[in-house]
DNA sequence: CATCACACCTGAGTGC
DNA sequence: TGCACTCAGGTGTGAT
């Protein structure tokens, strides 16, 4: 589900409310994610304080202060396609055969991880090695740091014979972007998926470039996309669902002015790509 | 490498 | 109502 613009948006309200917050009790009731949930999870988290939750890619990171280290020990969370976090306050709801993780903090309330396709992970890891951990330590550059550039990208790619939307998918090229944004950068930049890296321009990339940024910075202040099962930290649905260009909008007019094309829905390795033929080549 | 099929797992939607 | 089937914001593996 969640692509960079979801998880960042969940990452910022759960920062809000939990942050400072100590967890005074941690419940798994299911341990059977992507990858089993550590046994050593409950201890090693119980008593510490939150002190910021973050996101690298499609992480989550919740920092938590550690005495027995100068820089603490941190979670990793994954959503994968239908993991949701929700900060709940008494009188709590019932927990469901989804809800497979439960924080309980230090204000009386508690965060429940939840998971119906259980493709989402858990995980520890220490602060001060994060870029060596093994699920982080391949990913790409961060799409929204200045130091992301149309060089670096086409860095990457230049040697690549995969089509632009694999490459995009491709985590360790770029990371946080997923089937909805790339689909929608892609138009943006007026290229098209189908497009092999080695043919890629400087001129393209940098438009590219700046094409993810800027999708992904609309999708963030819309509070992220809802198809499914997306909610925020809070519960409410996104709002970037009703300004897809192109994704879910087959057979509909492009939008790009002056452009007669019809949106396409095409498959490259076994997903949804969509794009108008006329104007992204 | 690159591409594809397939796997993980559940729920929603569709057509008969 | 039931059943079969398809599809889904992700990621990883193994075959070719």
């Amino acid at each position: 589900m969640p692509e960079l613009p979801e998880v960042e948006t969940i990452v910022r309200g759960l920062h809000v409310e939990i942050a400072g917050r100590i967890l005074r009790d941690v419940w798994v009731r299911r341990r059977d994610l992507r990858l089993p949930i550590p046994r050593e999870f409950p201890e090693r988290v119980i008593g510490r304080r939150i002190l910021a939750v973050q996101r690298r890619a499609k992480y989550l990171l919740f920092r938590l202060d550690d005495p027995l280290r100068a820089d603490g020990t941190l979670i990793l969370a994954h959503l994968g396609m239908t993991g949701r976090f929700a900060v709940q306050t008494p009188p709590f709801p019932e927990l469901g055969a989804h809800d497979h993780v439960v924080f309980l903090t230090d204000d009386g309330r508690r965060t429940t991880f939840s998971d119906p396709r259980r493709f989402g992970l858990l995980s520890l890891g220490y602060s001060d090695r994060l870029a060596e951990h093994p699920l982080l330590k391949d990913l790409g550059p961060e799409p929204l740091d200045a130091s992301w550039t149309g060089e670096q990208l086409l860095g990457k790619v230049a040697a690549r014979r995969s089509p632009l939307k694999a490459l995009l998918l491709n985590q360790s090229v770029v990371a946080g972007l997923g089937n909805i944004y790339v689909s929608e950068a892609l138009f943006r930049a007026r290229l098209s998926p189908l497009r092999l890296g080695c043919s890629l321009k400087l001129v393209e990339a940098r438009r590219l470039v700046r094409a993810v940024r800027d999708v992904l910075q609309d999708a963030i202040a819309a509070g992220g996309s809802t198809l499914r099962d997306y909610v925020q930290a809070d519960g409410s649905i996104g709002g970037f669902q009703t300004h897809f260009s192109v994704y879910e909008q087959q057979d509909q007019s492009c939008s790009h002015r002056g452009c007669p094309g019809v949106i396409r829905r095409i498959v490259q390795a076994g997903r949804s790509t969509y794009f108008c033929p006329a104007c992204q080549r």
